[in-house]
DNA sequence: GATTAGTCTACTTATTTGGTGGATTAATCA
DNA sequence: TGATTAATCCACCAAATAAGTAGACTAATC
């Protein structure tokens, strides 16, 4: 499950997307339009600019606004930001691996599963983008 | 991510998968071969049972054994009772399905999206069984 | 220099995860 | 029948993570 700091985060961005090109958004108008708790809103948005997201203006005509085109930002992307692994287990994560105690990857029956699980998965959420949360 | 109580559920079927049709295997003997918590996996175990995936036997000659073929226990209904859903959303699990606060289902582009992952997960997971487990 | 709006640090609170202790019940065997 | 074996059940605990908040600070504009 996506936590509900990631299911903010994919709402917030779905409003960027649809102001996309038409300046900086307040942060308080994103937190009232979708319904977020404005000091958490703030976290989650300063985090998604860290990571290159977004950019953001200060003071009068200031606030937060896509870095780049929608389509050029997948939602895997945005997930791994905010909640980490998408996969299944540490030891079949691409960008978060961590060997598996007490399992030998090589004759591990769940290893492979979840690895197909990993790609099938991937294979969605690399392709999909910010510009996919506006039908 | 899987939790660590679903990946212990997974490393004890797999050894009552190999003790398959051998009568029942202790507790402590999957504990001690598995390297998992004993009281741990006693709740574990417990669960597995009273979701009619497991049967039990008590006192001497007595543990734990698999209720029915390996092949006819799909990997998705196990992550199902020991973590709960499946799907990355809510609103698009087919079992523990909840409404979208805030999200129209009819005109969500992240509802869309995680519906194909649901798919394609399921696919998987509904007919990779505890046979796979072993390799 | 007043105002506006994001930045940063540091909490707090709630929930989930992972794990334990100990008494009880059921089956077997001597 | 009573000792032994092994699962069952209940109730708790600690640590980690998730979710949310407070308030001082900095940068841009007017």
């Amino acid at each position: 499950m996506l936590s509900k700091k990631a299911q903010y985060a994919f709402r917030a961005l779905s409003h960027l997307v649809d102001k996309f090109d038409q300046g900086p958004v307040l942060i308080s108008e994103i937190a009232k339009k979708k319904r977020i708790p404005l000091k958490f809103l703030e976290n989650i948005l300063l985090e998604l600019r860290k990571a290159g997201f977004l950019e953001s203006k200060k003071g009068k005509g200031g606030g937060y606004y896509l870095a780049k085109n929608p389509s050029k930002i997948p939602v895997a992307a945005i997930i791994r930001v905010v909640d980490g692994p998408i996969a299944m287990l540490p030891c079949v994560s691409l960008y978060f691996y961590q060997r598996c105690k007490n399992c030998d990857e090589k004759r591990c029956g769940l290893h492979d599963i979840m690895e197909g699980v990993r790609d099938a998965t991937l294979h969605i959420l690399e392709n999909k983008t910010l510009k996919d949360l506006s039908v």
